[in-house]
DNA sequence: TATGAATGAGATTTCATTCAT
DNA sequence: CATGAATGAAATCTCATTCAT
């Protein structure tokens, strides 16, 4: 056993049982029973069971963060000529963030303790509305400059373009278990509004 | 106004702190404190504490169903002069089910218990999702057939519609005590994108 | 069962044990084992471990307090004829306070804990020092007054006259059992020395 | 001043915690936080937690015992003229024993556990009671030998002589941090006790 | 010497629930 | 209707200790 692997394995088990119960129905000795190992080892790893939850949302946070900027510097450059309108970047975001394994269940985690901590509901409402609202209005208002699209309100565009993918997001990414099928029915839906999206709009 | 029977108050004070805390982070005790009676009581009104949340959430039920009959029918009739464009129907759907107080609760219930649960998710997915999208759909699939909007995709239609909806109330009307600045904000924000919408597609 | 003898019990049984070998290291189990009842019991009669102690406490001060007070209230009267120089007192404070079951065990404990606790630490001091010592200082001098002693410092006189008495209180009251034969050893001690004492300073 | 070895540290962290909050209050964790080391290096340098308090309370002994057998030597020299009566040996006392830091925190130690050891127990009446009063009374038998002091009960006189100062010592001395407006504070009431007894026994 | 990792036993406390009154 | 009293089970966490490195 390589060392530091039990503090992983604790996480790792601790986030996937906090994103299925959520954290308050998840008792130390469920995480240690699948680690495995026994309840007092866990407390040589982590202070108390509040500290699992804050190192998860701290990686969290530090990859969301992370995979923001990636995008919103993706942004800033002249847009590559094959992105079309922005389509990797939006994939990315899928893949990497609403899908990834570990962002999804930090996500779900977050959307189910934002009501108990006052921390957690401001850091749920960063990385799911504010930053991606904000990066989407960058990117028309951007558009607009360029003249690709009317000017109008950007604002307003982002919350069109966001909100059918956050729907749907809520509807099969956070609910259940995250299966093949469901990210394919997420990946198609989102899809198709999108690009209903870009089409009433005119852009291509 | 009846005089509060205990086993109203116990419901009351429940959905109160389920729909805060989450149901398994709420004890017994929490709500005997608050209604207040103790805890060997409450066993006279209820079996046991799941029975709590069933006879809310199949409250809630009655109520969003005939809630949702009720816009259907409405709806199935000519449409009325003054309504305009459904608006008198959304009116309800925010004043008498996103926004009232008990309604709320339950969706936030809903929504937090909904990962530990089946018949929660069923539930939460009927109410949040498919029967308001169903609705919609309906109304825009009649607006088609009364050459009031080309034809068309009417369901694609209703995301378009109802995700800025739901977008805005999981960001103002899911998270933080419901006050009045939220109802407001919620109000403002979805109706712009409504009228937006109806804008667009050329109604009015 | 009388009611209310379970809270009863498990004070008495508390009190034992804390007395004898601190409260930090006699367990919820312990005094459970042998009231006896089941751990979650207690927690109906108390809110936690620390509020037993502060009942027993609280009680304690209660009748500490009286016992002070009736001693005082003894003294302002003109003095007893038959009680010499308060001998009945000083019997009083012996039997009703220093040898008596639940005041000894109480003074006991004080004396342990008085180091993790400033209260207790205030408490000690009050009830061990501060109230016997003002006590004997006013019998000096309201004997100064009358002329029965020289005057003369009352204060130090009190502490000649109770510094013997506590010195053989903590040896023989505040250690091991508190067996009949430690009484008589201490009462033969302190009244030697009160008699000595008595006799130097030419009363009688 | 050599480098302050781990063992010695140990040994010291310990002995202050101990007499601050009582053996069984003080965990290995508590003491190895202030050293500072991980818990398990405790265990190369100590069997077990018994063991540190042994080697504690051994050093006591040492220490104790060879202050008392230096005392009882001075004493038997023919008295040294500038003593007067003993003066400096009782000032020895003082210093080197009652305040002194590491037998000062030895005697708390002691006086806390001896409830729960009979051995403690054994060691607590000895070096506060026994030797101390034995002492005492050699001295009085020796001052009665040589005409200073009129023949009598020297042991009721050591009690008379050591009561006061074992009371001051109780107060000031064995609560709360030892100052050093405590210490002056003892030394100033404990020294007038004994200024009075020396001279009421016509001493001088 | 020192540490990282682990652990059995036990501490305090909470929880949902029962039952006689 | 309501309560007082009790309880088994489990929750979180602490403790002294061990052992391989």
């Amino acid at each position: 056993m390589t060392p530091m692997h039990t503090k992983e394995k604790i996480l790792e088990i601790a986030l996937r049982l906090f994103s299925q119960r959520g954290y308050p129905a998840v008792s130390i000795r469920d995480i240690c029973k699948l680690v495995p190992i026994k309840e007092s080892t866990l407390y040589y790893h982590f202070e108390n069971k509040r500290e699992i939850l804050q190192v998860l949302l701290q990686r969290f946070e530090e990859r969301a963060g992370a995979l923001m900027d990636r995008m919103e510097t993706a942004m800033a450059d002249p847009l590559q000529p094959g992105d079309g309108f922005g389509t990797g970047v939006t994939q990315a975001f899928f893949d990497e963030y609403l899908m990834d394994d570990f962002c999804n269940a930090c996500l779900r985690l977050l959307r189910m303790e934002q009501g108990s901590d006052g921390e957690l509901q401001r850091s749920y409402d960063q990385w799911l509305f504010e930053r991606p609202l904000q990066f989407q209005e960058r990117v028309f208002a951007a558009l607009m400059d360029r003249g690709i699209l009317p000017k109008g309100d950007a604002s307003s565009l982002a919350v069109q373009y966001y909100a059918p993918i956050f729907l749907y997001m809520e509807r099969y990414l956070m609910c259940g278990e995250l299966t093949q099928e469901k990210r394919e029915r997420f990946r198609q839906e989102a899809g198709k509004q999108i690009a209903c999206f870009l089409q009433e709009k005119g852009v291509f």
